[in-house]
DNA sequence: ACCTGAACACCGTTCAAGT
DNA sequence: ACCTGAACACCGTTCAAGT
């Protein structure tokens, strides 16, 4: 006879998704998750490879919402307006979930590691913005340094590393504006902005 | 009768950051660090007060590095020069001790946490030479900008996050050469660089 | 004074046994 | 088909007993 569900993967990753927002990375073990959705932790392998597998969809799931934040931030005017409200968005996300956040980045083995493209929307949001700004060649160098100093600028925030006082949310609105004139400047051409970078087709 | 000290502190923190780098901070349990100095678990206790306490004196030993490397990079010429030396020796630092230099950046339990102040001599070095670059009034936020680009980007790579191919040394390049270049325009005149920002005393 | 084995309270995971 | 208790191999840490 078959017993029912009492319980699945969509409740297992919410529920640890909670538990990690609340009470941290180590304290999501399999026995307080499965004491989350009311199951012992053995249950939990009927629905869950491993703990890693269970960390993985919950990356997943995280990676998604930033995702979709990201993407409505980059239709957001031109693009030094939209690359600032990506910013924006970026740490907005890593301030309401900390801890999913620093999921997402963190060296996890392969096995854990949230799907990576499931960002991939975001990712080209970024480059395409990115790319209009600097010209086609330095896309990609652009956008690392880009993203290296946002996701740096917030892992650091998070993690307390900001120990000298003074306005962080002002030094995070001048390291936008520092970017996007470093930017500006970029390429062969030194150029005002009106000159425009050139941005041919693909 | 007492038994000969068959261990030190000094030897449980170097094995402990052999181990660390060799094998990753959760393969650095106490019962593999008592091994490598000879001795059984419990006998840590009498030298270090807990694992979190021994992780903390690896991170101090790190710091001490780091802090070194960084000083001494500092004083390589101009601003633009030195700054550049710096952002170089902090990557190099992170290359040749990935885990080590995880484990500094790391949310880590306040107990465990490496003594900031061991990095003083470093910041102080940053400050002062991004100082003489954007002037008084926007060195800290300059400061936060640089090194959070810098950790960004190293963590990221660390992290394996780069995963569109292209130059990575060549972003990293690209990445100071654009700050720099950012941080040249700053304040409230917009000056050629032959302007050269103010920078008063204290 | 330091080191030890044994013990305790935790983990993740497996598995035979229940329904 | 799913859930369970019991078991196994690990942790960190404490402590009484050894020398």
């Amino acid at each position: 006879l078959p017993t029912p569900r009492r319980t699945s993967v969509e409740q297992i990753v919410l529920a640890g998704r909670g538990i990690l927002e609340e009470e941290g990375l180590e304290s999501l073990t399999m026995q307080r998750v499965a004491q989350a959705v009311g199951v012992r932790a053995p249950s939990l392998y009927k629905h869950v490879r491993d703990r890693g597998d269970l960390i993985r969809l919950i990356g997943n799931d995280a990676a998604r919402e930033l995702g979709r934040r990201i993407d409505q931030a980059a239709g957001t005017g031109d693009p030094p307006e939209a690359l600032r409200a990506m910013a924006y968005e970026f740490r907005a996300f890593a301030h309401a979930d900390p801890q999913a956040y620093r999921l997402l980045f963190a060296r996890l083995p392969e096995d854990w590691r949230a799907d990576p493209a499931l960002l991939a929307g975001a990712i080209e949001a970024v480059m395409d913005v990115i790319g209009r700004l600097v010209g086609r060649e330095h896309t990609l160098e652009a956008a690392r340094t880009f993203v290296a100093w946002a996701h740096g600028f917030v892992s650091m925030e998070l993690a307390g590393a900001f120990r000298l006082g003074g306005d962080v949310d002002a030094a995070f609105a001048y390291g936008v504006d520092r970017l996007i004139a470093g930017f500006e400047r970029t390429g062969s051409a030194v150029g005002s902005p009106a000159d425009g970078p050139r941005n041919e087709a693909a």
